[in-house]
RNA sequence: GGGCGCAUAGCUCAGCUGGUUAGAGCACUUCGUUUACACCGAAGGGGUCCAGGGUUCGAAUCCUUGUGCGCCCACCA
């Protein structure tokens, strides 16, 4: 078969009935690779964007990359997998709603109550799903649809359920009371990296306590206090550590203790400090370390508890007022700094300040030591599977990142109080407590009202969408799970490495006791044209969708591909997508051309073995696209994908395009040799520009691209390789030093022109050759090639290396004297950049013999041309 | 405060373990509608590789200091 391509490739034509033919044929699922049974597994969980709003073009980049690593496996030969799914984000989630519902109903999720909320969730969810899936097809990502999952479906509902049981019965998971970050308007716990912080400005109290004056931007907490700290090494407070004191308050008088501790600095303030252990993150620790009781006089609504005497029910910025007007009152205030700039601790979704507050919460102990795990803890296993590179990162500083994080890693506090998500799998009667996978029989017993830290289930999805628990059958590994886990790459944002990846890791080895991939990839955020982050609010944002609808699939994804390097943050414009859409058609019409030779028959057509090379042109290219296909695969083996994508852009458009294809005009009947660069070069192609390749492919081929052979690495054999290359050179600079000297003496395009042309040596491969010189854009009428012969005055005089060149009838004495004075100012400082360095008697004798030849060749060659253009110079 | 990264042509960036005259794309100048492509072709101009110091026969590349950006973590009483 063989149908005509229009002249111009137009991407949206074609793009969505392509992915439907991929779909269709079944081959995004590894089950039906008609493969040998022993093919080696390959598989990437893509990470589930959340639900939360459209895909942006980070989202796009992620497509992008893995798909171009699933493409180039499966070309290569491998079972792969690569497993859709999406990401409940309980608290991005609920928050979007609930901001939403209060827009347009102005009602609160308290109005409504916990089940009407969740309704509304999942209408929201249901939609938000749908584009996002749209969005990821139209990118035109490889995934297996058929194994789509969702972090909170009713498979992974089990699998958390399952997780947190047997955690729980480990002692891996635990209840208690510990500072948690409080947001006493959303009224739930926050992690760590869900607050942010605020540089803003606040007033600084330097209050009388005691015998001491100390600074302090809370005072209200004071009727928390139990201790005050200095530093152990303050020789102005020695004599105090240890004693217990009176202070005076404006409830009365209270004891502190005073105790020594590192934690404070001695140049801040007085180098004292209050301690308020239930209050404080700081002071919690000291108060531990000393073994001081905690006094809590705040509430979860952000108020003053009943132990607060007359502040009670005040809320904490209220009562700051108050008990700072008592204690100026009482002559506590010893002054008040204004202007003093502190970071106050926000939630990140409502802004609310943080209280930082004791609570009842569920953890995952990250220190236990765990039977299963060897006796070791979740962060010891963890850490180690980084530093015996049972898991290598790409780049390969994210390590050390993810190192230092984990080797700070607090327990992990994973209750939240919100609705969406999923729910503890804990019940309460009375003291009793139980933890299984459904409610008791018995009546009487109420599920715990929290939910889950949304990173919980999505710690989990490595194997969580592999069929865990179901596939794991006394401690072994059966079905999808036993083939496609550990997972081969994780890419991903490196925004995420300590949110996500590390989470996954522990998760990992608790559920399997195996890391969940052996290498990380992280790429690096698509920022705006002037560097900023693109964000929704700011509507820098770029939308995939119109640019695909603009430019074509294949675009973006170049775009997204090439000048991007792992770990780097990218510049992003529409310009660019713009120069990858040329790309793309200029393979389209390569591609035309070659295909619309008339003399292209079945046969030929379908040709799959090399070509017999006939001359010097072809027995170059041919090679050229062997060292290519074998620094493709290198590159693309090793994860550099912009440099694989720039080397096959080089030989399709500067070395195919501009020379090979030119010269196949002049020297006929190559159409078996341009066929065979066509097949090869469509399958590299394809795991870049999958749409515009599978197209061209499928109009002279039957059979899927996608599921095509990746070229063997040895397509011609190497005898005379470098000769070629070499011999091809000459001919590439003569051409190219003609077209040059014709620019620079303004000899009109259309001009023609007489050449001779004297090759010292090389008479017979310039003969060969002698149709390209003449017809490759360099407008000679006629052509003479002789050895050797007499210098000829009123020509334009060229050198190549030892080849001598007459162009003749178009001479422009000034101009030609002009080039040739340049070029012997030029020669004359090489040769005495060369002469200075080959006299230095350290670089003759200790540089590497074969540099210092290359040097000394260099000279000769420098000098002989400088003789050259002397004489000629002489002569005009 | 601790850690990491970046600084190369007007712009966006490549340049791995040091070795021909430092590259690409875009932009710019000149020329060209040759039957694959104007989403094109030919030729060209443009760089003290942030600064100082060091190692080396040789440094954009390695070490060190400084400057200017960016990010991550901790969080200041």
């Amino acid at each position: 078969m063989k149908n005509e391509l229009d002249k111009i490739y137009i991407p949206s034509l074609g793009e969505l009935g392509t992915y439907e033919k991929w779909e269709k044929s079944g081959y995004f699922n590894p089950d039906n690779l008609n493969l040998p049974i022993d093919a080696q597994n390959y598989t990437i969980i893509l990470p589930p964007p959340n639900i939360t709003a459209k895909l942006h073009l980070g989202h796009s980049a992620m497509l992008a990359i893995e798909d171009l690593i699933i493409r180039y496996k499966r070309l290569r030969g491998f079972r792969t997998l690569w497993l859709p799914g999406t990401d409940h984000a309980a608290i991005a989630t609920q928050n979007v709603v609930e901001k939403k519902i209060f827009k347009e109903q102005g009602k609160t999720r308290h109005d409504l109550g916990r089940d009407a909320l969740l309704k509304e969730v999942w209408s929201f969810l249901e939609k938000t799903q749908g584009e996002i899936l749209i969005q990821t097809r139209r990118m035109g990502a490889s995934l297996d649809w058929s194994r789509l999952a969702f972090t909170l479906d009713n498979q992974r509902q089990s699998a958390v359920k399952l997780m947190f049981k047997e955690m729980y019965e480990e002692g891996a998971i635990y209840r208690g009371e510990r500072m948690v970050n409080w947001c006493p308007r959303c009224h739930s716990t926050l992690a760590d990296d869900e607050v942010e912080y605020k540089e803003e400005k606040a007033k600084l109290y330097w209050i009388k306590y005691g015998p001491f004056v100390l600074a302090t931007s809370r005072p209200e907490t004071k009727l928390g206090d139990t201790a005050v700290a200095v530093h152990p090494d303050d020789i102005r407070y020695q004599k105090y550590i240890g004693q217990e004191l009176d202070i005076n308050g404006v409830l009365g008088v209270f004891k502190v203790k005073v105790v020594a501790d590192k934690a404070v600095e001695m140049n801040f303030g007085s180098g004292v400090i209050k301690v308020t252990p239930s209050h404080s993150f700081v002071d919690n620790e000291i108060a531990e370390r000393h073994n001081l009781p905690g006094k809590k006089i705040i509430n979860e609504d952000g108020e003053m508890m009943a132990n607060c005497g007359k502040y009670a029910g005040l809320k904490t910025a209220v009562a700051r007022e108050a008990i700072v007007h008592d204690m100026q009152e009482m002559g506590l205030i010893d002054h008040i700094e204004e202007d003093y700039i502190h970071n106050s601790s926000r939630c990140y979704r409502c802004d609310s300040v943080i209280e930082p507050l004791p609570s009842e919460q569920w953890f995952i102990s990250v220190d236990k030591k765990i039977k299963r795990l060897g006796n070791k803890s979740l962060k010891e296993r963890a850490i180690e599977a980084a530093q015996q590179n049972e898991i290598t990162f790409t780049p390969e500083r994210f390590k050390k990142r993810y190192i230092d994080w984990m080797e700070n890693l607090h327990d992990w506090c994973i209750s939240r109080q919100i609705w969406f998500g999923h729910q503890i799998p804990v019940w309460y009667k009375d003291a009793e407590i139980y933890c299984g996978l459904e409610a008791p029989k018995e009546a009487g017993w109420k599920q715990d009202e929290d939910t889950l830290d949304t990173w919980f289930s999505s710690g989990m999805w490595t194997f969580s969408t592999l069929g865990w628990p179901d596939n794991y059958v006394d401690g072994k590994k059966i079905g999808d799970l036993a083939k496609f886990h550990p997972t081969q790459v994780l890419e991903t944002g490196y925004e995420i490495i300590t949110l996500w990846v590390s989470r996954m890791i522990m998760m990992s080895i608790f559920a399997l006791n195996e890391v969940p991939f052996s290498q990380v990839y992280l790429h690096g955020m698509v920022l705006d044209k002037d560097g900023k982050k693109m964000s929704k609010s700011k509507g820098n944002g770029i939308d995939p969708l119109e640019m695909i609808e603009k430019f074509g699939a294949d675009a973006v994804r170049l775009s997204l591909l090439m000048g991007f390097t792992p770990g780097n943050d990218s510049k992003f414009s529409e310009e660019k997508i713009e120069t990858k859409r040329n790309f793309v058609n200029k393979l389209w019409n390569i591609s035309r051309f070659i295909l619309s030779s008339s003399s292209l028959d079945e046969k030929t057509i379908s040709l799959n073995s090399t070509p017999v090379s006939r001359t010097l042109a072809d027995n170059w290219i041919l090679n050229s696209l062997q060292k290519t296909i074998e620094s493709v695969s290198k590159n693309l083996d090793e994860f550099n994908f912009s440099i694989a994508a720039d080397i096959l852009d080089d030989f399709t458009w500067n070395q195919l395009a501009d020379w090979y294809l030119e010269i196949s005009k002049i020297e006929k009947n190559k159409d078996d040799i341009l066929i065979f660069i066509l097949r090869k070069l469509l399958i590299i192609w394809h795991p870049f520009t999958p749409f515009v390749t599978e197209k061209i492919w499928g109009s002279f081929n039957d059979s899927l691209l996608m599921v095509e052979k990746w070229p063997e690495l040895q397509i011609i054999n190497s005898d005379f390789q470098d000769k070629t290359a070499v011999e091809f050179k000459i001919i590439q600079d003569i051409i190219v030093n003609i077209r040059n000297a014709r620019s620079f003496n303004k000899i009109e395009p259309a001009k023609k022109i007489q050449a001779v042309i004297y090759a010292h040596g090389l008479e017979k491969m310039l003969l060969d050759n002698q149709e390209i010189i003449k017809n490759l854009k360099t407008g000679i009428e006629s052509l003479e090639i002789r050895n050797e012969g007499e210098k000829i005055n009123d020509a334009i005089a060229i050198t190549v290396g030892n080849i001598e060149i007459f162009l003749l009838g178009a001479m422009d004495y000034e101009k030609e004297k002009e080039r040739l004075l340049k070029e012997k100012e030029n020669l004359n400082k090489l040769v005495n950049l060369q002469e200075q360095k080959l006299a230095n008697p350290e670089f003759v004798d200790r540089a590497p013999e074969k540099i210092v030849s290359l040097e000394k060749e260099k000279l000769s060659n420098y000098k002989r041309d400088l003789l050259k253009v002397n004489k000629t110079l002489q002569e005009l």
